[in-house]
DNA sequence: TTTCTTTACGGGAGCGTTCCCGATACCGAA
DNA sequence: TTCGGTATCGGGAACGCTCCCGTAAAGAAA
């Protein structure tokens, strides 16, 4: 009852070595298909399942990979691990998942945890104040197959799972002047990270292009979080006149911003018309309804977990192991939507149809 | 580079046999304090980390605990996993995580991967429609270590770790009524999922308690997430009249009703006012804010990963092994709080300071 | 009959580690 | 000198499995 039935059980019942139960059971050729299927019927009885560490011990791999999210109550990653367990799962590899949340510290832990569990691959996403480098490097340097997603460092060369940042902020920017926006605010995440930056510059080349002032008093830098809405829209209250538009980095900013301006009584989009980046299911809660940028989670997931797997793979394959031309270095970058709700329909629209 | 070093490295660098080698790593007594000087030091520079798979193939353990949610991205048990993580981590084990999207079968392939991979233990809340009883008592009678959280069987005998939902919701129910409402609905989830039971029953107990008639037709079936919300709130505008009232079984049902009445120019509170449970995120972002019983997600995952760790540690006890008086059986309930906001303050105190 | 090939199976090493047990060497005591 | 004791170490099995290689039996080809 208690103990699992092994090779050797029904090596012993059958009066077989358990080279042929093994044979039998991996449906090779070189078996009598009469021991065969004696083998089968005996598992069958025994309720054998093979033992997975015997077999990760023996093939020197751990079919475990580590994904390292900066959080994931957000369910913005929630929702790309799960398009990451759709490809993993099958494959018979397990999924390690840790928080680093968002400090750098934490995430090296993690890494090293992975390191030490002897994990096949990492996929990771990076903390908002992260300067690991040196570790990707030395992950790279030991062959650890390495998947970035979402958030991802400029200077290394691994695979990237992206959407084109600097693109769709431009989108949205570009949303708010065609609604008639001229003073167009943008709350800005933290300096290094790839998408504030990319977003950042894609914000101000869409007011270039119309012919917009760029005015860095209007860029406000704060975090990623709700709060950071709170604090950025507590210094937009005190500008003079009220900026006519603001394209906040994150959905989780552009709520919190919200809050705050509908609580001293600034109308949206009246007043002020607003636009958010990372469709959550709040922009659809929140009143009005938050104009975003959808990025394709399940995509992202499915995406960085097949470029892993095929690392993995290649890895141990004779094809081309050692040397590094064996390219997998991909950046792949996936499309997303402008999904465009009423927080930002205004200035020409207001009162139209 | 590539190659991890082993204790056969560390011990052919030093010309002594693994067996020393082995000892000095786990600081035993028999070895000479010179040997285990000059192990150590050459462990460090081959950066030598055991290898965790050969330590779990030979200690037939796998340090790894399996858990079942029905989702994650709804933020609750995003919540409760970190709290697991809390408790496992630190103690070396791992944790696998599935979903069973709310599906028995889903439910029952998890089971069973967690099965074939020989998880220590397992973590489970249960399907909206699982009935898996017998899988459950197969589980605990192969003498697997199991845990239910926040959705339990009844009629199992296995460690729970729970909210008192009757009690909360018999306590939000009883606010409604202290603020004036008389005719309460309620949006109940599937009939044989623990919590929906538990809250229905709060819900009409509450109702009793304060001599308000149960209506049954006020007691509207429906799921678990905001598409029932709607479903509901359609049926809830046919009523004539409206009730004053709506107890939902969780947030998102609220939510989903308090946006199908306001787009139909129903007021809330003044209208009808309202009560969920669970509280999430949405629930300070939605308008107006919703009363709701907040959970203690973090310490519900940190308990009920205790109780497994005592089960899993216990079992390799030579204390009680086999026999099943060890009784490791226990039912933690956890203090929850109401959450009380103005999506249900109104009647008696409304237009008050 | 002899030789060769095919078919089917067993032996045993090895993955990395722990741990039981036996062996050696040295020391003081009889 | 001999003996029991202590400190220190090595040998080897074991965890469960795969896979390389060797080998026996049986049939086919010489």
């Amino acid at each position: 009852m208690t103990k699992r039935a092994t090779i050797k059980d029904i090596a012993h019942e059958l009066n077989i070595s358990t080279s042929t139960v093994s044979r039998a059971l991996a449906d090779q050729w070189d078996v009598n298909p009469d021991t065969r299927r004696a083998v089968l019927e005996v598992a069958k009885r025994l309720n054998y399942r093979s033992n997975p560490i015997s077999l990760r011990l023996r093939s020197r791999q751990t079919w475990t990979v580590g994904v390292v999210v900066p959080e994931f109550i957000n369910s913005y990653f929630a929702e790309i691990l799960i398009g990451m367990q759709r490809v993993f799962f099958p494959k018979g590899y397990n999924i390690l998942v840790a928080q680093s949340n968002e400090t750098a510290s934490v995430e090296e832990n993690n890494l090293k945890l992975f390191e030490n569990n002897m994990v096949d691959g990492i996929l990771i996403s990076v903390a908002q104040d992260s300067d690991n480098t040196a570790i990707y490097d030395r992950l790279l340097k030991n062959d650890m197959p390495l998947v970035f997603f979402n958030r991802v460092p400029e200077d290394i060369r691994a695979s990237k799972v992206i959407v084109d940042d600097r693109k769709w902020a431009f989108l949205a920017t570009e949303h708010l002047i065609s609604q008639g926006c001229r003073r167009i605010a943008h709350f800005a995440g933290n300096g290094n990270l790839s998408v504030s930056v990319e977003r950042r510059h894609g914000y101000i080349s869409a007011l270039k292009k119309h012919g917009l002032p760029v005015d860095e008093s209007l860029i406000i830098e704060a975090g990623l979080q709700m709060e950071s809405g709170y604090i950025g829209a507590m210094k937009l209250l005190q500008m003079d006149p009220l900026p006519d538009g603001l394209f906040a980095v994150t959905d989780p900013v552009a709520i919190g911003a919200m809050k705050f301006l509908k609580n001293h009584g600034i109308r949206i989009p009246e007043d002020i018309a607003v636009a958010g980046f990372t469709e959550s299911p709040y922009a659809t809660i929140v009143e009005p309804p938050l104009t975003t940028v959808r990025q394709p989670t399940f995509d992202i997931g499915v995406t960085a977990a097949t470029l892993l797997l095929d690392q993995i793979t290649s890895r141990h394959d004779p094809d081309k192991s050692d040397s590094w031309s064996g390219d997998n270095v991909r950046t792949v970058t996936l499309e997303a939507h402008l999904e465009v709700r009423e927080s930002s329909l205004c200035k020409n629209f207001r009162g139209g149809s």
